[in-house]
DNA sequence: CCGTTATTCAACCATTTGGTTGACGTTTCG
DNA sequence: CGAAACGTCAACCAAATGGTTGAATAACGG
């Protein structure tokens, strides 16, 4: 019903993937750089690079030979909003603050 | 290095679990009427109440001989905050959000 | 042109996941 | 007591996941 919040959550459920993402917080790199600090091999990163553009959390981007990721947080927010009906915001209308988190992010 | 994100992520991937916590949002419930709208066998229901518990997102607790499911919300405030990290709030319009907010909680 | 760098592809493997069925232990109730 | 309701357990299965290696493709650089 809902197959983006299943691909943004499995692809946060791993910690590989969450700490590519979290490198990529603080700048864009190329796929080799992404690999670097991780014990294991280039092809493993390049499924989990893709595992995350999949589900809209990155984007890649060739130019020359380089492969460059880039962070989409924007995929972030169904997932969080969908979160935030159970936290804090317990007693709030879902749909009602659906609608108005689309209506406040989108133009 | 952070199990619980692990863990809280790889359930909320699945579909069927998140409509048993919104179920749950509304009230408590026996493992026999959460399963009742679900095309699949209690026993697999169960076993997502496992995965469930196991996250720590909803706890189980046995009264006679129904055993009780609530909604744990503190569990998914680890997972929120790791997402909050990266920024998909900042183009809300604060007083719009706190009008928002105070229609919803006033009645 | 040739070697090197950057990245993916394909085949394979072990483990996990999400589901099934049937048997089993408890608790309630007529 | 005996039957029904509640829920789990165990064994099984197919498909997905996360990793490996080795070959393949593409772009640079001397």
């Amino acid at each position: 019903m809902t197959p983006q919040l299943d691909t943004v959550f499995a692809a946060l459920a791993d910690p590989t993937r969450r700490a590519i993402l979290a490198m990529l917080l603080e700048d864009d790199m190329a796929v080799t750089d992404v690999a670097e600090p991780f014990e294991m091999s280039l092809a493993a990163i390049s499924k989990h690079l893709g595992v995350l553009t999949a589900a809209g959390l990155i984007s890649q981007e060739k130019r020359g030979r380089v492969k460059w990721c880039k962070l989409e947080p924007d995929a972030m927010r169904e997932a969080s909003v969908w979160m935030q009906g159970f936290g804090q915001f317990e007693a709030i209308n879902l749909d009602a603050f659906e609608r108005f988190l689309e209506n406040e992010l989108d133009p």
